[in-house]
DNA sequence: CTGTTAGCGCCTTCAG
DNA sequence: CTGAAGGCGCTAACAG
């Protein structure tokens, strides 16, 4: 009785059950041209036989597998996590499976990568963050495999991509500053060789000050890696400016909570003295003390979305638009004063 | 030139290189049986050609697809997250791709990805979380795919499993109270029908209350959901009691991280009023004011043991033992006091 | 060292 | 509505 070992194949419940491998066939994959009665006495022999069809050699004779590749910098990082997830969720709607592959952002892996998640035949390719070089491009130029980019882009969009408006979104946080009545806005961001996150967020703080006519203090400019240490040692050296800001914009939620730390060390009173807007709402912005204000980054949708997206490609169908741009939107919370509460500013 | 369409295959790589599919495949598989310069032209040909493997065909011929699949509860998850990239560097260590699944612990997905999982013939599967039940035994006992439980078990052991004693984990963080003098310590924990994580972890703590004459008081006891607002609403009530304790074990870091803002909130302070112990030791354990003390629970490398031993399954390696328990130690922060800094206490 | 020959398990026309 | 037959692309003996 031990079931182990043999392998029983649609020939093995074709033979038992009295039919052609065809018919069996067609009762697997739901064909409607099967009389009823016999249907039922090919699922009646599945069952009793155990057989479990092989998803291996329905792949290789269909030339559809069913699963998509998902190239990702990092699983463990919360943005990418939660991004995943949404995939994921979309996937199962539509009967996909992900291989999921992280490419910390190495060049070469995520080549690497691709080319692997192209081996194993994947009907779909998602690729997350990272920057898409020109050896990717030339590997998707051979390939009819779709591709649809998240959290990234590729100049003149050459490539379907969802995402948000990056400049917009620092754009506004610096935006709602001015609206405070600041003057004195610092930025800890990103590396500015970075074209995807790091320069356009820059980009929007700078064009949010030279649009309300505040001047740009390159003094207040500070670059981080995105991660709790440098957003405290960023904002250690802010604090230790003679002229001190007044407020911060932290292009991302971890540094926010990193620069917030520093400034309570420093004895200093959030939002009081200085006020601090993080960067994509990830959960960590909600469980902290004062909770952080952040940009609201769909990060859940833009996973959906591109999986949904992803579909309509891998089946043909008709796509308005490869470039979708989701809202963002400011969270505020605690660790920025509400609008007006301070000496009358407009709007 | 537009290589798109055209699949290329080993076929055809034998043909312009004027030799048999058997030698191609022996150059692409590193089988050293080839001359050198048979094997350089070959590799030339593919080079040209742009020929790629199809892993599928592969598969199907091999029986072996050098996939795993990993059923998780949710990936979302900060522990859930950490223990998968330890997975998928081990796994890409030794050349396995991973499909990820996310279960949400919901039963009948459990088994329906299982089911799925096999089908795609992955060589070997990874199940985090989770209650095994008898119907995914069942589904093991038929099948030759070797299968290790992570940061979960079954019964009797009878199935490989890596995680942590989750009582002895439970019973050391009780016993660090005892230690500072605590008499009144409160647990905020998970459900107790939980048998692998809330039961044991609850009976750690009874225990660590009973070996040390203190009597266990069940107004004491919180159950969440290991989360941070749970723990938020269960430290309140815990406040709110006339005879409020000065200690608390939380199960969860998030449910820790709640119980310390609804400590604050109260007006008291931490660790000087009550001191806290998290779980797990994810990244916000160290983002949070004060730096939460917590049970170091080795996220990434249950993943990585975990997988590395799978990939002893799946070659069929010599296995000591299936039952790997991981060590756990306290680590020591800012919301508890350092031993020895109150009323001595002994060792 | 290299070629031949069977399949692996299933889908998919094409007949009937 | 059902069966027969030919692959899908590759691996794995087995010869030579």
């Amino acid at each position: 009785m031990d079931k182990k070992k043999e392998t029983i194949t649609i020939y093995d419940v074709a033979r038992v059950a009295g039919v052609s491998m065809a018919t069996v066939s067609r009762v697997v994959n739901g064909n409607s041209n099967v009389k009823p009665a016999t249907r039922k006495k090919v699922l009646g022999v599945i069952e009793q036989l155990g057989y479990r069809p092989n998803a291996v050699a329905r792949g290789l004779a269909s030339k559809k597998t069913k699963t998509v590749g998902v190239v990702i910098p990092d699983i463990s990082n919360a943005f990418y996590s939660e991004v995943t997830r949404g995939i994921e969720d979309i996937a199962t709607m539509y009967r996909y499976n992900i291989i999921l592959c992280n490419s910390d952002l190495q060049q070469e892996r995520e080549t690497q990568l691709i080319e692997t998640l192209l081996e194993k035949q994947v009907d779909g390719l998602l690729f997350l963050g990272g920057n898409v070089r020109e050896e990717h491009l030339r590997i998707y130029e051979h390939t009819n495999v779709p591709v649809v980019l998240v959290a990234t882009k590729v100049e003149d969009n050459a490539l379907p991509a969802v995402g948000i408006d990056q400049h917009e979104a620092a754009y506004d946080a610096t935006v709602h500053f001015i609206q405070g009545g600041h003057k004195k806005i610092a930025l800890i961001g990103g590396p500015l060789t970075d074209l995807v996150k790091g320069y356009p967020r820059y980009i929007g703080y700078k064009h949010a000050l030279e649009e309300h006519q505040i001047e740009f203090d390159e003094h207040l400019i500070r670059i981080g890696d995105y991660r709790y240490d440098s957003g405290y040692q960023a904002m250690s050296t802010l604090l230790s400016l003679t002229d001190v800001p007044t407020s911060v914009v932290v292009l991302s939620d971890e540094m926010a909570v990193g620069a917030i730390h520093a400034i309570l060390d420093n004895g200093k009173k959030i939002p009081e003295d200085i006020e601090v807007i993080g960067y994509n709402n990830i959960p960590i912005a909600s469980q902290v003390r004062p909770l952080l204000s952040t940009v609201d980054v769909p990060m859940y949708d833009l996973g959906a979305v591109a999986m949904r997206l992803l579909t309509k490609y891998m089946h043909g169908e008709e796509v308005q638009t490869g470039q979708v741009t989701l809202p963002h939107s400011l969270k505020l919370r605690s660790s920025t004063r509400p609008l007006g509460s301070i000496e009358g500013e407009q709007s």
